[in-house]
DNA sequence: TTGTGTTTTATTGCCTCC
DNA sequence: GGAGGCAATAAAACACAA
């Protein structure tokens, strides 16, 4: 527990006194030099006086005194005992002053720093904050971008699927004797029938999505279904209509193999 | 002049360190 | 256990509008 002993009290009337000598030599400047001998004598009165009842009046520090501190604590925030000892006899204060301002200023110094750690990060948030929604907003643009895509994908293929049902049933009353008149061994694996099977293919000459279709056997296959359940073709004649990689053959295509 | 909000000085109680 | 730091708080001094 920290108290106040006899000393501080004669130190508290010498901080008193240095008080008034630096208020007078600051508020008195200008007059003649009766009127400041007066002032100075109220002045004494008024101190002494007040040293005497005891008051324990808070009295500010000078200028001069509080520029030394601030001075001093810019150089180290912190006291060591010499230090203060010797701040406290130069600017005519109780060490007990002096360790108190410090440790006042200390506080003023840190609420200071919170207040300005709070404003960078404040800052950063908005930047961080701005950076989101500008990222949200493109993340947006590009989903709705890749919906469109994605129907205008759609379209395309519902499309070519009818053009291939079209060009199908044309096709089949058009060469009624190559699926009538074929028997089992009329198309071989040896691809005899080459002309016939050009034909075929150009039958499906299918718009060339290559570039819009990735995986063309996947994206086709339901139409290769439809095909089959029409019965227009058997299993290998449907085949390798859609390799449109290789020359057009009637290759048959099998995707385990 | 006065009421009110802010700043500064000082006290208190607790904690840590040597 | 004493010295010193810190947070919380009191109280005086100060600033300022009405």
């Amino acid at each position: 527990m920290k108290r106040f002993n006899s000393s501080d009290s004669l130190a508290a009337f010498i901080s008193i006194t240095s008080s008034k000598e630096d208020r007078t030599q600051n508020t008195n400047q200008g007059y003649s030099r009766d009127f400041q001998a007066m002032l100075d004598s109220l002045e004494e009165e008024d101190y002494i006086e007040e040293a005497n009842l005891g008051s324990e009046k808070k009295r500010r520090l000078t200028l001069h005194q509080v520029k030394a501190l601030e001075k001093n604590f810019e150089v180290d925030n912190k006291l060591v005992p010499e230090r203060k000892l010797k701040l406290a006899e130069e600017l005519c204060l109780q060490p007990r002053q002096v360790a108190i301002w410090f440790q006042n200023r200390r506080a003023r110094w840190k609420t200071k720093q919170l207040e300005r750690d709070y404003g960078t990060l404040k800052a950063n948030y908005e930047a961080l904050n701005l950076d989101y929604s500008n990222l949200e907003q493109k993340n947006e643009a590009l989903a709705q971008k890749v919906k469109e895509l994605k129907a205008k994908l759609r379209e395309e293929i519902v499309d070519s699927s009818h053009s291939v049902k079209e060009e199908c049933h044309v096709s089949e009353s058009d060469n009624h004797d190559f699926s009538e008149n074929k028997n089992s061994s009329a198309v071989t694996k040896d691809h005899s029938n080459v002309s016939s099977s050009n034909e075929l293919m150009n039958c499906f000459n299918l718009t060339d999505s290559r570039a819009i279709l990735g995986n063309r056997y996947q994206v086709y296959q339901p139409h290769l279904m439809k095909l089959e359940e029409q019965s227009l073709f058997s299993a290998e004649e449907s085949c390798n209509f859609f390799s449109v990689d290789q020359a057009p053959t009637l290759h048959c295509y099998f995707p385990e193999q």
